[in-house]
DNA sequence: GACCCTCAATGGTCTAACCATTGAAGGTAG
DNA sequence: CTACCTTCAATGGTTAGACCATTGAGGGTC
């Protein structure tokens, strides 16, 4: 397995090859692409993690005694935190205690939002895509959820409906609201991987979605029909009408963005 | 635009109340939660992106710089660097130059492969959901490869099945070949998102697979049977046939997982 | 014109120190 | 004994300053 030390972005290779010794005898060379100090203690975190050594909860050396272990300066371990700090698989807390110090954690669908967040806006997705894979997404949620959401599941997507219905909530407010609801359908779905990506696509879109609800001329008749719309999902759900339940996610996020303004491209 | 400050993990908050000063007149308090430096730095730069200011492409200030500008140490600046390098964002490079420094990129399809890899490793997202999620991505691309897929895509699903086809190739090498075949159906699809998604989830399975496929009794057996599948996919999509193309590769991708003795606890 | 040396800019790394936060240990008053 | 308080050690957060390694541009030499 020590090949994954190559996946951390830069090719490996053996270090401190930089003085060049005389007398070589061997004829082959392969071209050595330094691997950084912080590459190395990330690829040595993963391993761990990859060989089921660390696992969720665990927690990690402190930062000096990592360190001293592996022979690195404590700044390289520190950027080789915030590297996987910033992949939702660790999480640093100060302080001592059972919640102090550096400890493995699992918050993929945070650390996906946020780098959706940024590739959307680095126009890396169009926004057409990312409609289509919203629907594609959520149509499957819908689905799962209507076959095998719990009655839990299916409460909570009908509070979250009388929630919405109440009049005196704000753009803001329902612009949550109606996040919690899209996330609460990926939830009862029970796929955590679809659900997790579906989260990260819904919150990722949270900001720009509010701005445009500010912008929204005719707001109330809009509201009345995306919370119609939530209606309708919530029903097709309850029945557990796994077809009807998609087509209403589909219709109610295609209306949305429409209403919104932004065009899709393509549509599957 | 200035809540994005509150999005990297931790919220948000002015600094530098610690010290109590005296003759407070004002009435309300609110719990003051402490934005780490490099923190900052990271909403700062999130921010440039977020507006538009900062483009792929662009350069950053040299970290010295940075760090002076932004009143903070060059530790901080770096962590900072690494917390957007992992998410894809950023790519440092030593050296003087047009390619040297700190420069915005977009590698979103990396930066997510490394992050499933781990995540599918910590057990957060089981097997089975992984499976699931990937049949629905693939049904999806196949789609849109059979509709909208250009005869150079079409050409290269052809030229993949051919040289999985030769006899010489070992596991490994198959492996890669089959890895590349998928991630070309997911080009063929244009969905920029969607066809990340699936190279991310294939990716992030290399490995495990490739494991697998060294423990594998009925070797030869097995991998004509992947290369049928493989054929028929092609052919499905080069017939502009959605439906089948998708049915095709739904039923490639559970036959490979089945053979390889990952079962699916759930199909919707 | 081709080659080579020098140098400046930049990220990479290390050391060493100090700050801030947290909770446990132990002491003290009631 | 209980409740509160003080003290302290462990830990991450932050800074400053120095030096190394890599890269390419500019200028000098043959």
């Amino acid at each position: 397995m020590s090949a994954h030390i190559n996946e951390t972005g830069e090719l490996a290779g053996p270090t401190g090859e930089t003085a060049g010794g005389a007398g070589e005898t061997a004829a082959t060379w392969r071209p050595v692409r330094r691997q950084r100090a912080y590459q190395q203690v990330v690829a040595q975190i993963e391993e761990q993690i990859l060989h089921g050594t660390l696992v969720v909860g665990d927690r990690l050396p402190a930062e000096r005694d990592l360190a001293a272990m592996l022979g690195v300066s404590r700044a390289a371990v520190r950027e080789a935190i915030r590297t996987l700090q910033a992949q939702g698989v660790l999480h640093a807390a100060v302080g001592v205690g059972p919640d102090g110090g550096t400890t493995v954690c699992a918050m993929p669908s945070q650390a996906l939002s946020r780098m959706l967040r940024l590739h959307v806006a680095l126009s890396n997705f169009p926004m057409g895509d990312v409609i289509e894979a919203r629907v594609m997404l959520e149509r499957w949620s819908a689905r799962l959820a209507a076959r095998s959401g719990s009655e839990q599941h299916l409460a909570r997507l009908a509070g979250l409906v009388e929630a919405m219905d109440a009049v005196d909530v704000d753009r803001a407010e329902f612009n949550d609201l109606d996040t919690e609801f899209h996330v609460a359908i990926a939830e009862a779905g029970g796929n955590r991987l679809v659900g997790d990506m579906t989260t990260a696509i819904r919150e990722s879109m949270r900001l720009p979605i509010l701005d445009s609800f500010h912008e929204m001329p005719d707001w109330d008749s809009f509201v009345d029909d995306l919370r119609a719309g939530h209606r309708l999902i919530a029903q097709t759900i309850g029945a557990r009408d796994e077809g009807a339940a998609a087509d209403a996610v589909e219709s109610h996020i295609r209306f949305a963005y429409s209403a919104l303004g932004w065009r899709r491209p393509r549509e599957p």
